[in-house]
DNA sequence: ACGACCGGTCG
DNA sequence: CCGACCGGTCG
């Protein structure tokens, strides 16, 4: 469909969204838009489920497009009674963790496989302690705590230990390398610490063409934030869900990858990876 | 003065500005308001000398309260054509650096020191070759340049060699460890890495009392922030703007302390240290 | 309570 | 062109 943008300032603007008919953007409307204001409902909750319905219900769309597009214009114009910008700063990062949890856990729990979001700070303190990680990174670097069962550091009495963590950025602008020192600690300990973003990135009008290229840059021409993990690989691995992400090719000078792809289904580069790394 | 504030949505505030004058601060409205959205003027070249100019004007106020409270809610008030709070985010940061160098540059010139603002694409990466730190530093991670008359790396024809940097931050955030990893590299090639902030935080209505208590906490209940400096000494010295920033005490774990200084005058913490490290 | 979340800007 | 700048939010 096409989609058309007011930016205000007499700026109007229409981006293509393939593969979003007029019909399934407004169901993903119909879902999202009342649970914006609603008291009952986290912001971050709301977030989160709708990018996995949106996601669930155009499954050949690009993912990141869903959220830039879709879900950031929609609730920045809907949210009421606090700014909804930085409103939507401070709970989207958060709803892209749920999300990631709500669409793996059910695909991973066959395998012995968990993830867990640490976004509450005790749940944090907790993992990075079984990581022996306290006092080591500066407060809380890692989003998402992968567990498997019968393996791992700090084994609970469910069995399972922890295998790895997950860095989660929406997008990466130059707050990607805060999440280096402690990712390069957690691979020296063994664990697997990956990067996982929507990587998101457009340059709206007057400038800019709105087309969301991500920040990844080219093989031919690679921005710092690809060499980080082609070149020096900071990260086990690294995946996008945003299918202009150009993915590495099959072999970089570090041995670390991007992989690129969508966000429904069952197996996927992500799981791949960590069926790969982990049975 | 009382400085009545509009948050919106029927949210009115009013904050206390002490030592600043309704006359000054109309002075400072006349002399900034002009300039910001004059196509002529940079709006970072504004910001910086609106603000040497109102520290000047005001020199018993808090340099910190000044920047957040007149200059940062005035011109994303009067900023138009563009997105006002962006703007500021983008221009604010580097109108602190010019600040700085404007600030100081006449008071370290009698003693053969010389502060430059790496906000150029290729003075940082002129910069950043002459300290050694080239492909060692992820991009660019230090603001002004910090050079001495017959000292120093890489001495440059006309006699000056390069003697340290600032990391320069209007406010700390998470975003300061960005600023770690950099500041250790140049302390372990003999380089002074100091930490320059307006330590800007305050909460605004409805949970907030907009007091700007910035973001380092108090000896007995340090932030991460605070122990980044005193406990790891992961920058030579951190110096603050804000006069509501507790200081170190006399001695600290890692050596390494917080000062707290107005931003007007001749000689002042800043400077001390320089002198004494630097002759 | 005090921390980390993210994107339009503009050089 | 493509990078780093910062602060209201809300748990």
């Amino acid at each position: 469909m096409q989609l058309n943008l007011d930016f205000g300032r007499g700026l109007g603007a229409q981006v293509d969204l393939q593969n979003i008919s007029d019909d399934q953007y407004a169901r993903i409307q119909a879902y999202f838009v009342p649970l914006i204001n609603d008291p009952r409902v986290k912001s971050r909750e709301a977030i989160g489920g709708a990018f996995v319905f949106a996601t669930n219900l155009c499954p050949d769309a690009n993912p990141s497009d869903i959220w830039h597009h879709v879900l950031y214009r929609t609730y920045t114009r809907e949210k009421v009674g606090t700014n909804p910008e930085q409103s939507w700063v401070r709970t989207s990062g958060e709803g892209y963790e749920i999300a990631l949890v709500e669409r793996y856990n059910p695909v991973l729990a066959a395998h012995g496989i968990r993830m867990s979001s640490l976004i509450s700070g005790k749940a944090k303190v907790s993992a990075l302690d079984r990581m022996g990680l306290t006092g080591r990174i500066g407060g809380s670097k890692v989003d998402v705590m992968i567990e498997k069962d019968g393996a791992g550091l700090s084994r609970g009495r469910d069995g399972f230990g922890v295998v790895g963590g997950i860095h989660a950025k929406v997008s990466l602008a130059e707050r990607v390398s805060d999440d280096i020192p402690a990712s390069r600690i957690m691979m020296a300990e063994g664990l697997l610490s990956v990067l996982s973003t929507l990587d998101v990135k457009s340059f709206p009008p007057p400038h800019g063409d709105l087309v969301n290229r991500g920040e990844l840059g080219t093989l031919t021409n690679p921005s710092d934030k690809r060499r980080y993990i082609e070149g020096h690989g900071d990260f086990s691995a690294c995946f996008s869900y945003n299918l202009r992400t150009t993915p590495s090719a099959e072999t970089t000078a570090s041995g670390r990858s991007i992989y690129v792809s969508g966000f429904a289904g069952a197996n996927d580069h992500f799981t791949d990876y960590l069926l790969a790394e982990l049975t």
